[in-house]
DNA sequence: TTTACATATCCCCATATGGGAATACAATAA
DNA sequence: TTATTGTATTCCCATATGGGGATATGTAAA
């Protein structure tokens, strides 16, 4: 069996560079695919190519208007990318973990004045 | 060109499922490759191939011990995909734009209070 | 040494990729 | 209608994948 194809997830489709580039400038404002073409300079078909995978995996919308096609991002299908990779964060930002041992020392603190002012 | 490699980035090496299994079991603790072979029920020689491409995106460590093997998750490796799809936070996870809101009103609200106390 | 266990590598193959280039399709304007 | 612009598709190809299966390599025990 191969790889698993691009189109299987949002994992598989953002893979690609250049699809993360296609999705970060459509965070912005939608885009048509000319324009896309163009701020990333990357051939148009390439761009629809690529376009159409993250259509697949419905990370993107299409809104036709004339002979225009505006491609809008749909980002919550980010969100089991996100939801994977969170639970790992703690690994790297022990700063968090910081803050959460500062708040439950401070908290310690706090029951230890209360009970010695019941006391 | 073909697809990049798996090997190219934490990007490429977690689109696959099986070794975002394998990473998650290394998150509790160091495995050995029958171990996860074992409970993830997958062909010894498929999970050694799938630790390869982890380790060549330093994702995981090995110490060996005796005859065995004992891999470990790097899982700071997973911070630039972190990274990249938190910016993307905002468009699913409305809650957090509140909380951030009230916290900033909060903020606000003690400047105001230790502004009169000064004046 | 031989045996047993643990892990890595090798070979095979169906599959799909991304880029390049050409072209088809679609929508509007002249 | 034809011309023009915007977008999608098609063809070609080098490449590497992941699984299956067999086997090589490594380490330690008998």
């Amino acid at each position: 069996m191969p790889r698993s194809p691009t189109t299987t997830d949002a994992f598989n489709a953002i893979a690609e560079q250049r699809r993360r580039d296609i999705i970060q400038q459509l965070a912005g404002k939608a885009c048509s695919v000319n324009d896309l073409a163009e701020s990333l300079g990357v051939p148009q078909p390439q761009i629809s190519k690529h376009l159409r995978v993250l259509r697949e995996v419905n990370l993107v919308t299409v809104r036709q208007e004339g002979k225009h096609r505006w491609y809008s991002l749909n980002a919550k299908q980010l969100k089991p990318v996100f939801d994977w990779v969170q639970t790992f964060e703690r690994f790297w930002d022990h700063q968090l973990l910081n803050i959460k041992a500062v708040a439950e020392a401070k908290a310690a603190e706090q029951k230890k004045s209360s009970r010695q002012k019941e006391g």
